[in-house]
DNA sequence: CTTTCTGCAAAAGCTTTGCACTCAA
DNA sequence: TTGAGTGCAAAGCTTTTGCAGAAAG
């Protein structure tokens, strides 16, 4: 499970130095599927992830799977949106992003905007440190548009 | 099932007029809901309404919550918010607050910015028609804060 | 009357859990 | 050597679905 991505390396020191932190154990699969995560362009969901990995041969459970997404969350690596109910999505941390979410055929589009994030994060809040930010917009998309108007 | 809460009256009238655009079924069930709903302090789940219900006598089957509360967000009533696997969360819309998220006691504390939504819904999108939007920040609460100083 | 809506129960789908075994430290 | 981590399968939850009966229009 190489990743040939550009972001991976910094990123896995990312994460040796959080397990170091907390003292946890490098295993070979928490490496690959931040590999793989890392492939996965934009928002996967853990049966993507799962499915992936498996078609090049490389197995791991899906327990292993819903644990070790979890820990990135926690090394602050990937950001988890949950869109739908019973369907969470991952994302590489970037968050400096807006989801435009279509209320009918559930759609995301992503729209870059860092200064809403950054200005979310900037604020003072009482009895709260922030580390990441999610803003979405709900409604239409132009194709849903056209179908509602009857 | 009859609310004591202000608000109930004007989201009636919405609820009424939106079945009458659609020419759906005036049932008391979906009023029933309504005023449940509206009762209900700021975010509640489905469990939490539907034994609302059954502890006052007025029983509804979970089928019909989950397919009412999807109708009263399909008329702009009622937000739906997913923070958590399993646990949709609903709310009056307003829609002018931020979600402060603990990510580790999943505990959620509301902070009014209706200049936030309004930017956010003011804005164009290429190809979008906004409805609504939900602005999250992650983080830790001053609790969780300080459990995590080992 | 007709067709939608409700209730019930079963099914589906995602996520978590328990336990034995493996392997990183 | 030892206990954290993994795999597997079963269990747990929330949500959805199918169908018969009730009732809105």
């Amino acid at each position: 499970m190489i990743s040939h991505n550009s972001d991976f390396l910094p990123l896995r020191s990312r994460l040796t130095e959080f397990l170091r932190q907390r003292h946890l154990r490098k295993t070979p699969e928490r490496y690959a599927i931040l590999a793989k995560a890392v492939d996965l362009s934009a928002h996967f969901d853990v049966d993507q992830l799962y499915n992936a990995m498996e078609s090049e041969g490389y197995h791991v459970s899906r327990a292993t799977v819903y644990n070790t997404l979890e820990l990135l969350c926690e090394a602050g690596i990937l950001n988890r949106h949950l869109f739908a109910p019973n369907q969470a999505r991952y994302e590489v941390a970037r968050g400096n992003h807006l989801h435009l979410i279509c209320r009918r055929c559930g759609s995301i589009r992503e729209i870059d905007d860092p200064e809403l994030s950054a200005r979310l994060l900037a604020r003072e809040y009482p009895d709260f440190i922030p580390e990441y930010s999610s803003s979405s917009v709900y409604g239409l998309c132009a194709n849903c548009r056209a179908k509602e108007e009857l």
